[in-house]
DNA sequence: TCTGGGGTCCTAGGACCC
DNA sequence: TCTGGGGTCCTAGGACCC
């Protein structure tokens, strides 16, 4: 029989910032989505004030400054090497893995004894811990589903962070108890109306019908309820290549100028084909899309996008940045004030199955070792060494991130700074 | 009056995830 | 005043084919 672990980073960002700050600890400790808008991450003491996910930023400072809440921007160069830390650790000590996301992965245990699998999993619990200061969970059950379930309660009830869920018994317990919402895969609008059809509980989902609940709803219904009842249908997954890739940016303020949406824009979709030859692909097309304030009640609400496909899929951002503005000038009107663009590349294939353009051969392949070098030297000298015209120098729309902490772990120029008052003694730092 | 059957591909929209 | 960003999968419906 199949057994999954699931490891999952208790509140992850926030943890983060803790480890680079330990004063942080057993205080209440939120982290702000990009432009400082949502909250996006919070410590237990900051659920505890009652501050919800997702929620604008602006409508809970005034409880978050009464109650001391520390405030941070998203650092994701930091939470993405913490992250990678974390998951070469986890591929060092289980063979089979997959990263989920940025603080989880599913892991195949079932080569290991009874005893062996909770005594393994707390090892790897003390290991990252020990080596990068992250707290984590784990759930143990045999499917994903429920190894997602025993990681909830795993969080939940202080158990040394990891929760065996392979027996039936306690399956039953577990799952009467289990509101149907919190289940992987049922989000808002499933649950109402599974509610409507008295589904309360992860037990009662269970219990139904999958083929009928399966023309009611999806096949990932269906796939849901069998992993309940402990049927695994969800394998790992390996790492695939991207389907498409998005990069958008709401600005920091109201924008009107055409060629400050292009700076933008540019800036973007460079980010955007940075990632694009990282995962050694390219582009068959690209789609833009521009809009102005959704959520406002005032002023002209005005959404729009336009896509056109390449002769030839290319990984050349001059190219794309000139196909994206092309397709930005047909959909931007004067006059409006705009607050977010933002670049799809599409249609992506494997750069080595690339047809190649019989006429300019030697082009691309001249036009390939530029893109190489530019990549390697913006690697190696940090983000933006190199980078376009087209991307402006002054930008200002950039995003607001006021509250970020220094970037610790990836540039020389923001290290840990130690300051010890009085007699100053050396002293060794630990294993890891 | 009455208008087949079987298939593919594409896209938009919905739902979900972190 | 102030509301993130980046993904995936599924389905329905339209267009088109023979």
């Amino acid at each position: 029989m199949p057994t999954f672990g699931l490891v999952d980073c208790n509140n992850f960002y926030a943890s983060c910032e803790r480890v680079f700050n330990p004063r942080l600890e057993g205080r209440p400790v939120v982290i702000l989505s990009n432009n400082d808008g949502c909250i996006i991450a919070r410590s237990n003491e900051a659920k505890q004030l009652g501050i919800p996910m997702g929620a604008p930023y602006y409508r809970w400072r005034k409880l978050c400054e009464e109650n001391g809440v520390h405030v941070f921007s998203s650092n994701y160069e930091l939470y993405g090497d913490m992250s990678q830390r974390i998951m070469q650790i986890l591929a060092e000590m289980c063979p089979d893995i997959e990263i989920y996301s940025i603080d989880e992965a599913f892991l195949r245990v079932e080569s290991f004894n009874q005893q062996d699998i909770i005594k393994y999993a707390k090892h790897i619990r003390e290991t990252i811990k020990r080596c990068t200061g992250i707290p984590v969970s784990i759930g143990i059950a045999p499917s994903k589903t429920l190894s997602k379930v025993a990681n909830h309660i795993a969080k939940k009830q202080r158990r040394n962070g990891v929760f065996d869920l392979r027996n039936t018994k306690m399956q039953e317990a577990v799952l009467s108890q289990f509101a149907v919402d919190n289940i992987w895969g049922i989000g808002r609008r499933l649950s109402e109306q599974l509610n409507t059809m008295n589904i309360y509980t992860a037990k009662e989902l269970r219990d139904s019908d999958p083929k009928a609940m399966r023309r009611r709803f999806s096949v990932v219904m269906e796939k849901t309820i069998q992993e309940l009842g402990g049927i695994s249908c969800l394998s790992l997954e390996s790492i695939k290549a991207r389907k498409q890739i998005i990069s958008s940016r709401s600005f920091g303020r109201w924008v009107t100028a055409l060629e400050e949406i292009e700076e933008a824009l540019s800036c973007y979709t460079n980010t955007a084909c940075q990632k694009l030859r990282e995962q050694g692909s390219v582009a068959g097309g690209v789609s833009v899309f521009l809009h102005t304030n959704l959520f406002s009640e005032k002023g002209i609400r005005y959404h729009n996008n336009a896509s056109c496909l390449f002769e030839n899929p290319t990984g050349d951002t001059r190219h794309i940045i000139s196909a994206a503005k092309k397709c930005l000038r047909s959909i931007y009107k004067f006059g409006l004030q705009y607050k977010k663009t933002g670049i799809v590349l599409l249609d992506l294939s494997p750069k080595q199955y690339q047809q190649q353009d019989f006429f300019s051969a030697q082009v691309a392949e001249e036009n390939d070792l530029l893109m190489q070098t530019v990549d390697s030297i913006n690697r190696k000298l940090g983000k933006n060494t190199v980078f376009y015209c087209a991307e402006g120098t002054t930008r200002p729309w950039q995003m607001r991130s006021d509250l970020r902490t220094p970037r610790y772990t990836t540039r020389w120029g923001e290290l840990l700074e130690v300051k010890i008052a009085g007699d100053v003694k050396p002293f060794s730092t630990s294993s890891c």
